[in-house]
DNA sequence: AAGTGATTGAAACGCTTGTTTGAAATGGGC
DNA sequence: GCCCATTTCAAACAAGCGTTTCAATCACTT
């Protein structure tokens, strides 16, 4: 029953004072930020205003401690994604443009703690054993949909390792810019990032770069020297 | 004189007994592999096999040793990029098809140690001090190259900003094969990779992805349901 | 109010880390 | 053959790590 009322008090956002909740929640952003190996559990263990011995006492060790965090962010992140309500007859370019949309608010957005897509990322970029899950609870499932609006989109037209190179093309273009940011910001002045480089002027550019190259919009230069 | 000799042995593929140059060497290979915080001194010295105090007496202390061996392996990796060896009148089609190829070839393909590139990566993905230099002598002159292949390209209809965005979706898709490997092997059965997913196959496709968007090759499906 | 199981706390555990020490080994110039 | 600067080595250093201990405290039933 305090599990219950703990994960229910979590799900709100009234501040619980169940020290397991407060420590994975601190847990989520060193490890987001620093990663396993540079952060220690007695830093951990300050920000959550709890003794060091805690983490032993709930989670049993710093690794079953990082995998209930990774488990529980990625869990939360299900959760949240509204998963395609489209209703019926939605023509596959909107259902591209939101997907997209959707992918980067996720990524790029300001709304939810950061540190959560952050830990994601990290799993991605260097998986552990909690990876397996993640990749099969959340991104396949994220992946097949952008597959099949764009095999609805192509009409059929490409088989799956060519619709599978195409997503990852579109994926690709999104990823960047959460993994890269860094790099990112270097390469580009940061007026020009300020206008174009959120969710929304992005999602334009992503959508109608991939339906240009997909034959469903005009292509991004009206061609005068071609071949 | 020992400086130049060693350097001079090191671009070579003569294997050096200079124990600074063994050190470098299995430095890279553990930064890349594990990270810095969690690599240690005496694993590097193990597999360099050297005393524990060469790494002192070399280099300082593990940061510098660190900083010393992201700055070789980028300055190696400038050294060996054949940039821009294009005759005159290269239509720029050419040109943006070669330039994939070649950055796909140095990131994915076999050629030259691979833990070279995966600790760029790195510093890409989370930047520390050594990045700055990095961005300026490796990843910005490629990318400016990118932009005036694509500006070539589109006959100067694109303005600045739309350049870049152009050119960090191309980069996007080649980027992402790098920097999520692991999770695009979950995504994409294994024959299909064996097949695509090699440096050849991935430039074209990625090449005609983004010659199609811009108007410069046919889409990828021939348009019927058009509106 | 006493008793009981769950939780917290300060302190210490053993171990590994990066770094330092000082003596031994090395090797070329006189 | 000896000297001296350079390089190597085993050993030890203090500091920080994850983890454990066990007594003190809390919350709650009887």
């Amino acid at each position: 029953m305090s599990t219950a009322e703990a994960s229910l008090q979590a799900a709100q956002s009234s501040p619980p004072d169940d020290p397991r909740e407060r420590i994975l929640s601190a847990a989520g952003e060193e490890f987001a930020e620093r990663g396993f190996e540079a952060t220690t559990v007695r830093h951990i263990c300050l920000a959550a205003g709890v003794n060091v011995a805690a983490v032993n006492y709930y989670f049993g060790d710093k690794q079953r401690l990082y995998t209930e965090t990774v488990r529980q962010a990625h869990q939360r992140l299900v959760e949240q994604v509204p998963l395609s309500p489209w209703p019926e007859g939605t023509p596959p370019r909107t259902k591209l443009r939101d997907f997209i949309g959707n992918v980067l608010e996720r990524m790029l957005g300001f709304g939810r703690p950061r540190w959560q897509t952050r830990l994601m990322l990290r799993e991605v970029l260097q998986p552990t054993e909690a990876c397996r899950d993640l990749v099969e609870d959340y991104i396949r499932p994220q992946f097949n949909l952008l597959v099949s609006v764009l095999d609805e989109l192509s009409a059929g037209a490409l088989d799956e390792p060519r619709l599978r190179r195409v997503a990852m093309s579109i994926v690709g273009q999104m990823f960047i810019y959460r993994a890269a940011g860094d790099v990112v910001s270097m390469l580009v002045p940061e007026d020009e990032r300020k206008a174009l480089h959120t969710p929304v002027p992005l999602a334009d550019h992503i959508t109608h770069f991939a339906l240009a190259a997909l034959g469903s919009a005009d292509p991004l230069t009206t061609p005068e020297s071609r071949a």
